[in-house]
DNA sequence: GTCTATAAAAAGATAGAC
DNA sequence: GTCTATCTTTTTATAGAC
């Protein structure tokens, strides 16, 4: 197996942990047990340590972004119909709300360097700009179709917090259902 | 100046220094720095350690919703009027949306053994649980009143995340100037 | 490509003088 | 109540055998 394809096998577990524990919470322990991998060979697939492991995960989100949600909101279906599809791959990736967003646990956390501001900044602003996209196509006014974008990244990653607060997760479904019509209202 | 009183003093930097950078991104040297006292002097002050140091700065947070929120949503104003003198105090406790919230900063870690969870639990359900009741009185149905608390945490929460991410802190300042009269829409 | 062993640094915590 | 000095454990990281 190449280097890059080796990588690929741990990702989804480097994803798992950084999204649960944050960037500090982590430890090579942990990451050493959950991948089953000593730490030495941690440090053969991301000679960079844990920067590169992090990195690496929150690669595989922007991944996400580009490859199943913006190719639906530049679709030529309705805005309606592409709100929609948004809103099922949302609940998918977040697990109906019980996944962190490694978004925004690396945002609160503010560890020392902030190594992935700028990383996480284009994210946002490209999803809301997609969103915005949909609705001024549809004839709405840009001012008004950069807000909804924004609000639909609001509810999304406030959705997330206070279900993981509460530890009930119907509040991220409901205001997951809701999202579409939201976003069309009077457009 | 005796324990209690001695103790006071530091809370507000501690609580600044675990909304910015969670519980595992604060270490005693940072603290010992940020506070000018030595590792040992923070024992005498803390004797449970960062744990307690982390708890003091939660309890400051609680002590603000029971006193400056919880308050102004059990008074006999009108709900409009309660709503926006909410929305004036959570402005001004974050800033404009510049301050992280230590509750979803703790939530987020999921640090080891979810040392706060409810605690954080209870603040959430009690903040929600204020609102609803605001607009059970003014005859709202139970269930939509609730789901327009949740929303509103939600709200507030998922605006402190996007203003992080873009580092543009307009939309707190724009969806709290809105959320009294999205609170009371149809009442 | 993975391991054991080990180093080097950082972090949490304590002892005891003042 | 604060300090210096020290201890212990954890964490990151590397060397080198297989």
């Amino acid at each position: 197996m190449g280097r890059i394809a080796a990588k690929q096998t741990y990702i989804p577990t480097l994803l798992r942990l950084f999204r649960q524990f944050g960037y500090e919470g982590v430890t090579l322990a942990k990451i050493s047990q959950a991948t089953g991998l000593g730490k030495a060979s941690l440090y053969h697939h991301f000679p960079g340590g844990k920067a590169e492991m992090a990195a690496a995960a929150l690669a595989e989100v922007d991944l996400w972004l580009e490859t199943s949600i913006l190719p639906i909101l530049s679709s030529k279906v309705k805005p309606i119909e592409a709100f929609e599809l948004m809103c099922q791959e949302v609940s998918l990736f977040f697990n109906k709300g019980e996944n962190d967003c490694l978004w925004a646990v690396l945002l609160l956390e503010q560890s020392s360097k902030n190594l992935f501001d700028s990383q996480i900044n284009r994210a946002f602003s490209r999803w809301i700009e997609a969103i915005a996209n949909v609705l001024i196509t549809a004839g709405a006014n840009e001012i008004a179709a950069i807000q909804r974008g924004e609000d639909a990244v609001i509810t999304i990653q406030g959705a997330l917090i206070l279900c993981h607060g509460l530890k009930d997760f119907t509040p991220f479904q409901r205001v997951i259902k809701r999202l579409p019509q939201q976003l069309c209202q009077d457009i």
